[in-house]
DNA sequence: CGCGGCAGTACCGGATGTTAT
DNA sequence: AATAACATCCGGTACTGCCGC
């Protein structure tokens, strides 16, 4: 046993054909006539023919894989989970591999990347020299948001647009009674930041008021979420709050519990990023699903819709994320 | 410009050797004098060569790659990312690429699995159809955790003493001055759980005591967690609670206050697996670093010292889960 | 005559251009 | 004008054998 795997040799064997007739019916060009093409697909289907990837690759330099990198650091957040998996899913469904990226330090001796056919970044910045590795290589290259300093070398992108949310959000709060909205910003330096920051001062200005806002860190301690929210709470009078980085929902349903608020009711309370420990805690508290899974699905699809030229005809989608109420937004 | 890759050929060209001398020198084998070696060497960096892997690949029947497969839908955990990535980075310092596998349907129409060299799979059952077809690839397989159902079937194992680990909390609520301990344990069905249930009921009856103990899901909804520690706090006398799945410290520290208990003080709690917003409640849980990377990287140079046989002359490597103490065990 | 050092060459498994039918 | 057989090539690896000492 251990029969040998089976080639285009022994496929064509079987069928009785030449090679290059099994070659071209397997990949149902034209030139073979829908007889021959039969009689190969039962022979290949019969003796489990796989075709070799490597073989393939070594004459058509294309390599059936496409590389995933990840933002250093930041990757215990679940959503860049999800958003792998959404990529490796729609990359299974046409016949892709998904390679997982190192991150490489700034003194790059080796070339950082392998064989791959292109590329899928998120939340990326071309400061990272992984970034710069991937944009030095010519392959095309899809993005999840913006990638900072890459503008022009981007093949396609997928982004959301905070704008719309932000707004639908502020909306909702305003009708669940909201009349003062304070916001914990991240801090400047990636695209999402820039746009929350914006639309919330820019919403808040529409309406005739004043903004209210902290900025803290992009993965935020508990003592810095505390302070931001215990100082807004003891210096303004706000009757709603949204905190954009992630984590931040806990400690900052915990401050207000202390400063003496009831959240939901005379504190609505909203996180930007959507955690799955959001519906477990008390209140649960509302946020955007970013649908990670789509938006990793989203950029392979473009990925493959790239012509051979590396272009795509619409080379920005953009993605609404869906807001998940819950108790903290109730209202009175 | 545009200079096509070098090859081979061209190395050997640039050194004035055969292809085959050149081919040695490369991958330093006997056969080749020192200093025609160093003129390989030195023609191959000055021209920027790479091994074409899939050639490579053809020839050899090797793929420089590994197959990573996490678990189908608990993939949100934090654990499961940072575990990738110690597979990643461990595997870059061995020029080996890693693949993230896609979680196929039980219909299995395609062979699951391309062209790799073996497998890295985490908690794992062979119920998985998933892992059962990467099991009878035949390929060498290094699991993380041992994988139920798969016994005799993986070449290597790193695992956590969960059985230590476990005792070692135990033994440090005591001397934070807990005297009757509850659990809230997952539910039977990973190795995990097995070991974690046996050893509370062991430590316990080791000490005449009486176990005192609830099962919730594996991935519980907050109300799952607020019955079962709302229930051992009314029915029972308990001053310290150890909570096992993921994701159930906040809630279960919740439902504590509710129940009017000071957390760190009359009420010691402990989570077993850590998670970052564990520092971030009030007050902070005290749980178990898994360290992921290190489990993960682990599981990779398992795999590549495994010899052409695919075996190992140690095949389990145990790891010890590190205890974070914070303030919820502080004690009084 | 044995041996180290290297060149020559037959593959690995498919894709593709060219030539017969 | 369609089909299919044949010959090459992709970039390496590994085996054989020649060469000179």
């Amino acid at each position: 046993m251990t029969a040998r795997k089976p080639t285009l040799h022994d496929v064509a064997a079987a069928a009785g054909v030449s090679i290059a007739a099994a070659s071209f019916a397997l990949r149902d060009k034209a030139g073979v006539s829908p007889e021959t093409r039969d009689r190969v697909l039962a022979a290949a289907r019969r003796l489990n023919y796989i075709a070799n990837v490597p073989a393939r690759s070594l004459r058509t330099a294309r390599y059936g894989a496409v590389g995933l990198y990840l933002p250093p650091g930041s990757t215990r957040l679940p959503y860049y989970t999800e958003f792998a998996f959404g990529v490796v899913d729609a990359a299974d469904r046409h016949g892709l591999s998904v390679i997982l990226l190192p991150h490489r330090d700034a003194d790059d001796p080796a070339p950082t990347t392998a064989f791959v056919d292109g590329y899928v970044v998120v939340d990326a910045t071309a400061a990272d020299a992984g970034i710069r590795a991937i944009l030095d290589t010519g392959r095309p290259v899809v993005s999840a948001e913006h990638v900072l300093g890459g503008e022009g070398r981007i093949a396609a992108s997928v982004v959301y647009d905070h704008d719309a949310a932000l707004r639908a959000l502020l909306e909702h709060l305003t009708r669940r009674g909201a009349t003062r909205i304070a916001a914990v910003l991240p801090p400047d330096g990636t695209a999402w930041s820039r746009e929350l920051t914006a639309t919330y001062d820019a919403w808040i200005a529409e309406r005739g008021g004043i903004p209210i806002s902290r900025t803290i860190s992009f993965i935020p301690t508990a003592d810095e979420v505390d302070a931001a929210v215990g100082d807004i709470l003891a210096t303004e009078r706000v009757d709603a709050l949204i905190v954009g980085p992630s984590g931040s929902a806990a400690p900052a349903l915990d401050a207000a519990h202390r400063a003496g608020r009831q959240v939901g009711s005379d504190l609505l309370l909203a996180a930007y990023v959507d955690e799955p420990m959001h519906g477990l805690l008390a209140p649960a508290v509302t946020s955007f699903d970013l649908v990670a899974r789509e938006v990793g699905a989203a950029c392979l699809e473009a990925f493959v819709s790239l012509d051979d030229a590396g272009t795509v005809t619409d080379p920005v989608q953009v993605m609404l994320p869906r807001l998940i109420v819950r108790a903290s937004t109730a209202g009175r």
